[in-house]
DNA sequence: TACACTTATACAAATATGGTATAAATTGGT
DNA sequence: ACCAATTTATACCATATTTGTATAAGTGTA
């Protein structure tokens, strides 16, 4: 076949050996299987010319098509393997990475231009089944209820620990640490249970853990609008420490005492058969990791 | 290749072997020789389970779409080889076959629908230029000028006879033949040379063969004038045979003695390395021949 | 644990391929 | 006109490759 083509380039048998470095029996020989599978001659020869037949210039035609789109086909087959073209589906709970989703998908996306991405708004629940049911590759949420999860495997993405918020006019704001029953009594103030539940229902039942329930005053929808209200005296608040690099004139954040403050933010995935191309996200992911402490600290939680 | 596209179908190496007419350790090879080559593994396997990985995927798709395109290419060729595809460039003098020419080259793309014509007026001395130059496969037109040709054959299309036409009223109306010198004081009324070059340089040589030279008084466009004209007796005319099967009312033919009178229309075409097109258009031109010879007088010359 | 069924490997036989020598044909030059 | 040079085709042998058989090894099921 490149024999072929080689011929009808330098009309030559001898010719056409030589650039394949081999020998021109051999050549004949590939020529006249070719004309025998087709039925047809393709090239009228005699000792001293060789000019091509017009079936012969169809098959050049195609023939140098399909070898280009056989090359292709290798090589779409290798970046298959490697990541570099394919589908991911990516279920994730928004709450809990809405901040990093966005820098971290176009990161991917910089780097795998030919994959497809489907992002998908999921509860862990959700995403849980979603994994059975093939739906998707990579989730993203706060840790799995149960743990005893065979079918995936987690890694940690983003560690953050919850603080008291208060203003600096309160009572508390000189304090070194505090102890969560101290606040039982005080008004407080809440991310907005919609847009963050895993966050809201961690410190429900952190209060529930020291046996009081919060009295919520207010839910905001931004966490910037939380610090202002602090500030301005309406209530304290309960947040991921995450918010302290925001705009926090008036806020005093105060570490709170005990071990079940902490907010984890994992990627899970299948441990057995994962798509190349999850495996390139998550690497990426773990890559990212110091960026997305920072970058989410920048803007929200 | 195909061994890969079983085992993708069918999830077992065994059920593919069976369906190849192989054995299994043939087709265990072919795709070790496949994932050798690409560097990854197209099917994780185990001894009772096959499950394709991302990269077996996409070569699944694109490796149906290649094999189909690669039976396309052996089809396309074959068909080349037959005329059934490919171009044909075809050029022909207008006056000599303007009549057939467009049901011919109809007759020709019905039964060769994917060949692509190329139609080009020419005369016969620009024909056989551009023979030489690959511009053309078939030619068409009077006989050729020189047939020392050794680079092309041409086989007659077409035959007819020059004819005297006279008007019912003319003297020479009952005879029953005339030699042209009888008619070298009249009139005559000659298609218009513009129209058919080589007819009326004809019709001239012809009478200078008998010693004369015409008296033209008018040269209509359309063979219907001319007989319209004739039958008025406003002169009368030398035309071939077939305008008879025109409207002829008041109009009289008269054969004209002598040999010299037959009007040729030939294809022409290279003599060797023939177009497999070309060879189908020669065919079915040759078989048209009886439907020229009607259709033609049917409508003009 | 044995059985049924799978895929992988080893090896001998068959097949296909490549290279050398050479034939046949044609052109160009002497 | 003939010889030299160059081209493609063929014959033959050596080598590679591929096939098929036998068999190993692994896994789910009864």
């Amino acid at each position: 076949m490149k024999s072929f083509i080689a011929v009808a380039r330098l009309k030559s048998f001898s010719a056409a050996a030589r650039e394949l470095h081999t020998v021109q029996p051999a050549v004949s020989r590939h020529i006249a299987a070719l004309e025998y599978e087709l039925g047809t001659a393709l090239f009228i020869r005699n000792t001293r010319e060789v000019h091509i037949t017009a079936a012969g210039l169809q098959l050049f035609n195609d023939a140098s098509a399909l070898l280009k789109q056989a090359e292709d086909t290798v090589i779409r087959t290798r970046k298959a393997a490697n990541g570099e073209l394919g589908s991911l589906k990516i279920g994730y709970l928004p709450s809990a990475c809405l901040t990093f989703i966005p820098d971290l998908v176009q990161r991917f996306h910089r780097q795998y231009p030919q994959v497809e991405i489907s992002l998908f708004e999921m509860t862990a629940s959700e995403q849980l089944a979603a994994f059975q049911n093939e739906k998707i590759d990579i989730g993203i949420s706060r840790p799995l209820p149960t743990e005893q999860q065979t079918l995936l495997d987690s890694q940690l993405l983003y560690t953050d620990h919850l603080t008291l918020v208060v203003s600096s006019q309160h009572p508390l704001s000189g304090a070194a640490y505090i102890q969560l029953e101290h606040i039982s009594q005080e008004e407080v103030i809440l991310f907005h249970r919609e847009e963050a539940v895993g966050l809201f229902d961690n410190i429900i039942n952190l209060c529930q853990q020291h046996h009081f329930s919060p009295n919520i005053v207010a839910q905001p929808k931004h966490m910037q609008t939380l610090l202002t209200m602090v500030a301005a005296g309406l209530g304290i608040a309960i947040a991921p420490m995450c918010v302290s690099r925001l705009f926090t004139q008036g806020c005093r954040f105060i570490p709170i005492q005990g071990d079940s403050t902490e907010v984890l933010t994992q990627i899970h995935y299948r441990n057995n058969q994962l798509l190349p191309t999850a495996k390139a996200f998550i690497d990426i992911a773990l890559e990212s990791v110091p960026f997305i402490q920072h970058g989410a600290q920048l803007q929200d939680c």
